[in-house]
Formats: structure tokens, C-alpha cells, sequence
DNA sequence: AAGATTTTTGGGACCGCTTCCAAAAAGGGT
DNA sequence: ACCCTTTTTGGAAGCGGTCCCAAAAATCTT
């Protein structure tokens, strides 16, 4: 492997001065310049990327950060239904720039903070994704000013900023369509307290009943994690009432686990009782009936993350928080009353 | 951020005593070593990743490489669903040793080759996911002695091994099982010509049939990407023939392709065909009918993957491709005859 | 207590690159 | 041809570590 030194013996010229064709300095003589791009053609150099990082502080390499939840004891992993799209949009954004990604494994393990991670690593940014607002270390972080961008926890500080869906909105259109169906008992299987995208639906879904003059009814309102396996307890739960709402909303792996609830009951979906979900998962189409549900535009979302956070790391001005719009997607498991 | 110099200064010693008790070296005075240890605690140092990684040559990192078909237009990315799977398996076991995964974007593109992108980033191994065995820059790579990794396609040279499942049992695996079920007409739609697992399980495929004294229909055998448009296309190919198959074998997102296909027909799953798919991706289960399908142990490959490539690195003796063992999985679409 | 050993420590080169500063070369004006 | 600018180049320090080698300190012998 050739170093830049060999390259300016080679050429017959100052290492300063390979540097500087390397870096597309202006004040070199094209006669050199050209000299030294032969040379390096020739021995098929490339600059050592870990060297000029030391000096320069800049690595081309972006931080990943997944989340662990305590409560529900679920670890993000890269194989997450939901965060792999919006990861393949920031992916296309920053490998345009010439960015490559750096997942740390073990985000919350060992004894270093990801303050540490990220100085150790000396990368230009960090994305976290899905981490609740109270989770250990991460005040400290935004204090180091490390560029960064939060999907779906709404934090911000100097030089961080998030990105999430309108999940107020979302939550309104959801409650819309099924009233516009005809539906005036309405349930909801929520996330978790931690997470802000829950409280966010949760308010977007309480805005809209008292909009359109409907009761909330507690019985019909029940928290947990997303999960099937969440969803169908939640479900039975809601059919143990005697009064029984004629649709739900819920998030759409919640939205599975009722299925099976329903059916185990002796109903049918859309006939008995609707099912809105939340995020239009791949599942969704497959599943059956296919799901009705407020789609979280993930691809975008992503895009929006990598280009948020490269504004982040130019110093741009506006680095306000990013809200993507989500738009409902009409399956089957709707009906109008 | 402080620098081992500083904890020298501070600690009152020369930075070669700092950062042998950083490496834990014997030569050092349990004296000093607390000394040093005590300053280090208080002043939150951490090495730098970065540079340490400049003269020792290991980096704590493991580069990924996500395939290009331009036969199909395919481009891999994170959200892939059949290697997300995979992923989290390698992350686990490496994450365990303390290594982090950098992914390139872009693998493909660029004027870096996979060589140069390695050294560059001085990483320990390299993972290279769906790989045809022709791509460009591949064979110069070989050369290189740089630890990989190669998931399904089986490419071996000094420090480099593969892991893939056992594609030709599997697809035996398919034909007997059909064939318990009474079935003498198979149709197979099979993968790229490219890649090695489609071959692997087309010589299944007709190893199977020849056992069972089966006939290898043409007519019935169509070759062609993993994507469920491609299914559609290629069942509707095969319900032209007058003479049809009473069941089918393909990969799962292929089988999903066929099931639109069928039903457009106005033919029923399993009814009037059967479909055994391979791969088992999370579909499988929701779809209706829920799939039949051979099943890779995509964790398991995952985890092979870095243990293998952990062997690798570490130049043990034994470094062959490992061959991960399918299994069938029944659920409700193949009837018996 | 002096000399021989062993253990512990420090100095400094080096990894491969960038960048500041000053020196050399080239160009311009008279 | 000479002096002044401007352009181009080289030297060297520094980024934050590692590690070899030799010096210093501690321990052991007799």
C-alpha cells in the first residue's frame, strides 16, 4: 500500500504538494499538478481516509444509534419493520455525499456514552433512532454539540434537531374517516407513555372525538408496546367489555394482534368491527383483510433525516424540527356503518 | 476532549506509561498504574478511536457491501428483506466482540473499489451481501487478503469464506414433500442464472425429481428475479400450457407474484394448486393462504457470518463455507392429492 | 556495599495525512 | 538587468496514539 510520501518521492515533489492536488488546492502549477495525477494513477493510490480524518476531524461517516426500551425490553436491531425504510432514505441521501454509515452495535452496552462513541469514532454526525426523551446519557450528549437528529423522540439543542410524522394530525384523520363512515364508538390501543409519538396520537386522537362530539371512552383506550402479541391482549381486553366500541385505531403490528383477537371471538373485520392502523408496514397489504391505515411515509421521512442532519453539520440557519405529513391509505378492514 | 498527553502531564508520567496501562501492559508499577487509572476516571479520557487505529492497523470495525444486479436493476439497500434478517445475526456476534458495522452506501458507485474502500476506512473484514460472482472488482479483491465474508455465493480464496443455506437439500426438500402429498407434476420458478443459490436449487430441484422418477417439465420451469412482479409474470406463463402442474416450488416473494396470478384465474390455493415457497420472510404467515415454504434460518446464517469472519480475522485453521441446514415449514398452501 | 539483574519508566520515531509559514521560482514593471 | 509582487513549492509541526530502545530505578547476590 502506497502512502502520500511515496507518491512525492515518486514524483519528485513535496508530500505538501501531492496534498495539495489531492485537495484541489489552487496554488499548484498545472504542469505539477498533472505530474503528480500521473503518478498517482499509475500506483493506484488512494489517500488513507483514517490519517486525513485525525488531522481534519472529518470522517465522511455518520453515527447510527438504536434504541433499547427497558419497559418492554425490546433492542432496536437493524432488522426493525419500521425504521429500516426511513434508514434506506437517509442511506441515499448521505451516500450521495459521499457519507458512509456507522451502526454502532451494542448502542447502550459497554461503558461508553455515546458522547464517547462518536468522539471515539470522530464522526460527523449521529442519528438516534426511536430513543425515549428520558433515556441515561443522553442529556449529556446535547450538551457536546455533536451534530445529530432524533426520528420520532422530539428533542432539540444546539446542533440537534428531529424528525417524526405529524402524529397529531395523523391520529385526526384516522378518527375523520372512520366518523365519516358512520362510526361513533371509537377505541384506541395506544403506544407507550415514554414515547412522544404516542402522546401525540393520543392527543390528536382525543382533539378529534371532542371535535366531532364524541365520547371518549375510557374502556375502549388501552396502552401498551407495539407488538402482536401486545395487540391481541389489548383486543380481548376491549371485547370484554359488554359495550363495545364499532371501530379501533392502533398502530398497525397492534392491529395484527387484534385480528387474531377478533376472529378468536367469533367477529369479522370490517363486518363487526373496523380496524385503522398506523404506519402501513409492508404486512398491511398481504395481511387479510388488507389493513386500512394512516400511512408514516418512511421513505421520505428518511430523506428528511439525511438532509436535515447534513444542514446540521453545514452550520445552515434553519434546523428546525422536521414534521412529514402521513396520508391514510383505504384497504378493507373499514366498513361504513 | 482530553489526549493521552494530557493525562501524562496531569498524571505526572510520559504518555508511554499512559498508554500501557491503556493496553494493559505487565510492565508497569501497580503504583502507577492506579495513578494513572485514577486521573483517567476523573478526567472521563477515552482513547481515540481514530488514531490508535492509525498505527495499530485494527479498527474495531467490520464493513458491509450490499449488492448490485444490473441484470434486474436490483440494488440492495438496508431495508432488505430477506438480509435484515441475516444482519441482525452478524450484529449480535460481532457487537459481542466489540465491533461496530460501518456500511457503505453506494457500494457500487464511486471511483473506489471494494479493496480501496477498505483500506481507506481500515476495516477488519467485510461482509459482502448477494454477491453474483462476476461482478467487477471482485476478483482483484480476492487477491487482497483482506477477511471477508460472503453471503450466498460461493467464492473462497486465502481469507475469504461463505455462508449460504443448503440450497440443493432444500429444494429436495420441497420436491419430497410434494411428492408425500401425491404430487407428480412440479413446476419450479426459479431464480437469476447468476447466482449461485438458484443454481444450487434447480440441481436439487431436478436431483429430486430424478429420484422420485419424476418428469422435468420445460414448460413448467421459468427462470427469473426474486420480486413478486416476476411471479405474477411467470405463473401466468405456466397456466397458459394446456398440460399444468399440480403444484409449484419458488421463492416466497415469487409465490406472492403467483398468488395474484392463480386467483386472477379464478383458480384456488391449495385447491386447485399448490405452492411451496422457500426463504420463509415474515410474509409468509400473513398471507392467505398462509405459505408453505422451505425455511433458511436467516439468524442463524447471520450469526455463522461473524463467527465465521471472527475466525477469519483471527487466522484459525478452519475456515471453511458453512452450509446452513433448511427446514419446511407447513402451513396452507399444499394439499395432498 | 558494589555489582549484576530485573523491573519500570521515558524519549522519540512513526502511522499517513494536512496546513502554516517561509523560501524559492516565476512574472512584471521600469 | 534589477527590484518588487505574485505564484508555486518545501520544511516541519501536529493530529493522538503505539512501541522499540535505552536509561533509570528497584531488587537481588555475594
Amino acid at each position: 500500500m502506497k502512502t502520500i510520501n511515496d507518491i512525492a518521492r515518486i514524483t519528485g515533489v513535496s508530500t505538501s504538494t501531492v496534498s495539495r492536488v489531492l485537495n484541489n488546492h489552487p496554488s499548484v502549477s498545472p504542469r505539477t499538478r498533472t505530474k503528480v495525477i500521473e503518478v498517482i494513477k499509475k500506483c493506484e493510490y488512494r489517500p488513507n481516509a483514517i490519517a486525513r480524518s485525525l488531522t481534519t476531524k472529518k470522517s465522511y461517516t455518520i453515527g447510527m444509534f438504536g434504541a433499547i426500551f427497558p419497559e418492554t425490553n425490546y433492542v432496536f436491531h437493524l432488522n426493525n419493520d419500521f425504521f429500516k425504510d426511513i434508514i434506506y432514505g437517509f442511506e441515499v441521501v448521505l451516500g450521495e455525499k459521499g457519507y458512509d454509515l456507522l451502526y454502532f452495535t451494542n448502542a447502550n452496552l459497554r461503558d461508553l456514552s455515546f458522547t464517547d462513541k462518536c468522539r471515539n469514532r470522530n464522526v460527523d454526525g449521529a442519528i438516534f433512532l426511536g430513543f425515549s426523551k428520558d433515556t441515561p446519557n443522553l442529556a449529556d450528549f446535547l450538551h457536546e454539540e455533536i451534530p445529530a437528529v432524533f426520528i420520532d423522540t422530539n428533542i432539540t439543542a444546539k446542533r440537534v434537531s428531529y424528525v417524526t410524522s405529524t402524529n397529531v394530525l395523523g391520529a385526526g384523520q384516522a378518527v375523520n374517516y372512520l366518523y365519516q363512515l358512520g362510526h361513533q364508538k371509537i377505541g384506541f390501543i395506544r403506544g407507550i407513555k415514554g414515547q412522544s409519538t404516542a402522546q401525540e396520537r393520543i392527543k390528536g386522537f382525543k382533539q378529534a372525538l371532542v371535535e366531532k362530539g364524541l365520547r371518549y371512552n375510557q374502556d375502549w383506550v388501552i396502552s401498551g408496546s407495539y407488538s402482536r402479541e401486545h395487540g391481541y391482549w389489548a383486543m380481548n381486553k376491549i371485547l370484554e367489555n359488554k359495550s363495545k366500541p364499532t371501530a379501533i385505531f392502533c398502530q398497525d403490528l397492534i392491529a395484527f394482534g387484534a385480528y387474531k383477537a377478533v376472529k378468536e371471538h367469533g367477529l369479522k373485520i370490517p363486518e363487526d368491527i373496523s380496524i385503522i392502523g398506523f404506519d402501513d408496514i409492508d404486512m398491511c397489504s398481504y395481511v387479510n383483510p388488507p389493513l386500512t391505515t394512516i400511512r408514516q411515509d418512511r421513505y421520505r421521512i428518511g430523506r428528511a433525516v439525511g438532509n436535515l442532519l447534513l444542514d446540521i453539520i453545514d452550520f445552515k440557519d434553519d434546523i428546525s424540527p422536521i414534521r412529514v405529513p402521513t396520508e391514510i391509505v383505504e384497504r378493507e378492514s373499514c366498513r361504513s356503518l
